[in-house]
DNA sequence: AATGAATGAGGCTTCATTCAT
DNA sequence: TATGAATGAAGCCTCATTCAT
């Protein structure tokens, strides 16, 4: 399940090759080395264009960025989120064990093989703080149907009492979330399935009916 | 509990008031625009002198931002991770769960009170991958010592057998990480006693031999 | 009498209408704006074709303005001057005072027709001096022909003595253009009827044997 | 009466030698090639300073013009009219016909001493129409004096009757005008005394009471 | 030692001009 | 032939750094 979110993009967006390269060569740079440390010449260079053509194609150095994290907002977050839902939500799992370890599984994979663009979302949020809401919106609706999920589990008695199904999801987001910044800021690296495994056996400890 | 880690490394280097001035003043700067967006200028404005004396005292703008990391890497994060141990691990914890609990409720009230701090790492990590390898040590180092403890706690029948020390250990950093990130990336607040208190249930449920 | 300069001289050239498009465009544009606040990417879009058609006409964005030039001053300043004379003097004035009054109001009436036109006049001389000398040339041609004809009326009594008619018409010609400038320059509006009937009432007073 | 109006204003500006360095380079620049003409480097250049020193002292191009313009408007062009009135209209004239002469000689001198200040007011007000208003408004401030003067003339019987003195001034305005328009954007020279000797007789004639 | 003016390299951007389609 | 994408030189401006006072 090698998804990667940032070429699938591009390959959905209507443009030119030329832009597609001009977009490629951006992504990269900002995410390796941030936005501001990015020159127009280095993605030109990167790009295999001259300097003005990519003028030619986006008003300014912001409007690059935010060609990339426009769709991104409006259709990459969102999608990712429904694909998440779809993927995880919609096959039969015999135990709620099989659906937390696919939930972790599918979500560490994904920032597994999409590091760059992981980075630039990191990237983007500390310098662009406005850019963040709507990602954090759609945790929220992603959070939702899980949610509901989860209580489906409890009514078959299947997690214990005194918890907020609420508060499960939440540590979860968290955990994940924390992986990803290992992976993303300390360069640390986790095979994905033990990752799943471990996170899994904890929580299912934590929250399974013994 | 309301330490203040850069105040505390300030107060405690042997430098002037006015090289102090400046480092505190780049310090905040850093932290709330990133390092390439300060101006050296805008730097010595805050810190009240001119621009030249920043440069008596700093040889270059990066040596500004080397002399706030260096001793956060090589003295405060140490010193961090040791006085966690020690705050930490010298008490007397009646149970397990108020160890657990006072693990998460002291880690998320540091970065609490630390916002502009963790901002700034979570900058510099990004733009200066080399810096994060000692910050790794340093949670490898603090990781040992807890193991410890929770192998102890193990051998005492508390903790449920087919779990590794290090493991439990590993998801604590995550989760904590990932509360963290959600503090400083997506600018979510979570009441650090209410977090603890969810992340300790799971946890305990988790762990504990029932 | 609305003679639109310009219009004249593009009907007159032997050039494609897609040539007399962007000869057009570039007139208004140079003369609201200025040749060098003109890009050639506005002279395409409002002459409504695309940038390298403009090329393909037109080698340079110079060559745009020697195009415009080159006939005015070839052809429509001798030309203007040639009709200022054949319009102006061909005809029998019943009395001196008529002469004067029609060389002023004829020539203020030229530059209010042509606001356009004077206003590129003044951009190009200001800046590309090399332009001014034939129209200073043509402005001599026009003089003589005046001077011969104040000379006869000189003859026939009807001026004073002690003025030479050089000095009559170097001051008209002064007079003229300083209305001129003051409208294109100042923004100044004049009905040219008033002005001429000032001017007029002045002159004859200034030169006629009372 | 070598009137340099520039390096007076220069003079009473209270900066220091380099900004006056920098404000007179952009001045001759700025008059002689245009304002779009001219290059922040090419000022630098003749100002014998770098092109960041320039941009230390004026925040931007623009900035430089409007340092040039600004107190022209509000100091110079008023202070103009002011000297104007006083050196003109404080002497005594024996005979009306030595007033008009001075008014001529004085203004034709003034233009004559200072082409590239000239010529600056007239690439200025071509591209920045907003800054004739003033200008206008000086002209206008300045005429009523002399209309009062004349007026008085006229009750002495120095000057026939059928003439408005408001008529007489906008004459003699667009006479000095057009003298100067030749002179800036034709590039002819006239010998002030000589031009003010014809400008006079023929005025004299025109209004005095023969 | 402190100041802030001066420097100039390098960044973003525009635009006249060329060229492949 | 007409098009408009591509080019790259040059312009304006910022800013880390140096230096004279």
């Amino acid at each position: 399940m090698a998804e990667d979110i940032f070429e699938n993009m591009l390959a959905k967006m209507d443009i030119t090759q030329r832009q597609r390269a001009v977009l490629r060569a951006s992504m990269e740079l900002f995410a390796t080395q941030g936005f501001n440390q990015t020159s127009t010449r280095q993605i030109a260079q990167k790009a295999g264009v001259a300097e003005g053509t990519v003028y030619k194609q986006f008003k300014t150095k912001q409007a690059i960025l935010t060609a990339i994290l426009t769709p991104i907002r409006e259709l990459v977050i969102p999608q990712v989120a429904v694909d998440f839902v779809q993927n995880v939500l919609t096959r039969q799992y015999p135990e709620l064990n099989d659906l937390v370890h696919e939930i972790f599984l599918n979500r560490l994979e994904l920032v597994d093989n999409n590091r760059n663009f992981a980075r630039l979302m990191y990237g983007s949020f500390l310098e662009q703080p406005h850019l963040r809401q709507e990602v954090v919106d759609a945790f929220a609706k992603v959070a939702t149907p899980f949610i509901e999920v989860f209580e489906y589990y409890q009514k078959q008695g299947k997690i214990r009492e005194g918890l907020t199904m609420e508060s499960i999801v939440q540590l979860m987001i968290s955990t994940i979330l924390g992986y990803t910044t290992r992976m993303i800021l300390f360069g640390q690296h986790f095979d994905p399935h033990t990752a799943a495994d471990e996170g899994t056996s904890l929580v299912m400890h934590g929250i399974a009916n013994s």
